[in-house]
DNA sequence: GTCTATATACCGATAGAC
DNA sequence: GTCTATCGGTATATAGAC
């Protein structure tokens, strides 16, 4: 027998799963209360009680959601040893998600979709942001004392998540478009590392 | 005196015009074909004479749109001498838009975003993708030759544009995220030519 | 905490006057 | 070709029963 704060836990739970899956499959505009309330096994009001609104619903997935892919890339990072693998393990994450949901990356999309016309969403996906390029920061500073390469000189951060997402953003228009080897390639080049054999240029 | 030809033409342009502005302020979804046509000086009527709805509407506006973009930066290209001032060049471009509108970039995700859910807009964006990935090879093409650099062993294009439109993510969420240098640095990446100076790692 | 019912507003799209 | 008027559908959000 659940007890009332194990209730309110769940249909919270739900209702954040349902508005990642909706949000993904229609867009933040798209995907009505109703039909998040519906995939929940809910109804509107509980959104409303839970959230406030639809806006205090996308706030709650967004705060949430940080902790859970910096996890899993973290794990993923660990398990590779050498800097391709590392690269490789990354673009491997966002090309072909491991995990059930392969759409956390148009969830993304639609966040910054959103937050590039919200300046409330805005602060909060680029405090969101700040933590996962700090991440990787720390990771380039052990990948270069391992790799017996000097320390860059500046953030490197943001260039590899934003070539992360951008590779992903043509490869979703042609899965052609993007080989795991050009994107390896690319994120050499934005943690600053020569390219390693002859079959690129010089 | 205008002959009916022109006005017609001009309330298409009007149109088309309008869409862009509100598509991009707004989203896709959220930009209401009445709300196009009131910024348009026109009524809703209009925008179901000239392209049968909202999506033909976004269809047109896809297509007629791709020209002007490639003129752009080719003509930005041309101008510099460098590798370095030409990747500048396209950073700049998507960084620091020059002309009047600053925001084509915010209805360039809005349009891929659009894109990830429904197949016929995916079809025709991926078709304007694959005309712009040739142009930049093709221009890479001509910089090995001008560096005296091998050409790529396989098509680039896709990679460079990538690059440009996930940087330019990071930094609409941090404008300080992404600086001109790191950005040329990573284009040098994606295009697999050599970190010049001694500022990055080895 | 969740439900039904509903208020209010706006959406896309069409019909018909001009 | 553009207008007004309007239909049917759906959106967010709330009020009140349970």
């Amino acid at each position: 027998m659940a007890t009332q704060g194990e209730r309110k836990a769940e249909t919270r739970q739900r209702l954040l799963d349902a508005a990642a899956e909706l949000f993904a499959e229609r867009g933040i505009e798209g995907a009505s209360v109703d039909a998040i309330a519906e995939r929940a096994e809910r109804t509107s009001g509980a959104v409303y009680d839970h959230f406030g609104g639809k806006d205090g619903l996308l706030y709650a997935l967004l705060e949430g959601w940080a902790d859970d892919v910096a996890a899993v890339i973290t794990a993923e990072l660990a398990a590779a040893s050498t800097l391709d693998d590392r690269l490789a393990a990354l673009w491997r994450n966002v090309a072909h998600p491991p995990t059930g949901e392969g759409q956390w990356i148009r969830l993304e999309h639609e966040l910054w979709s959103f937050a590039a016309r919200h300046d409330g969403a805005r602060a909060r996906l680029r405090q969101r942001y700040e933590a996962a390029w700090a991440g990787i920061d720390s990771a380039i500073g052990e990948w270069a004392r391992d790799e017996g390469m000097a320390p860059p000189s500046r953030p490197l951060g943001p260039a590899v998540i934003g070539v992360l997402l951008g590779l992903e953003m043509m490869r979703r228009l042609d899965p052609n478009a993007i080989d795991d080897c050009t994107a390896v390639a690319t994120l050499r080049g934005a943690v600053g590392a020569p390219q390693p054999q002859k079959e690129h240029a010089r």
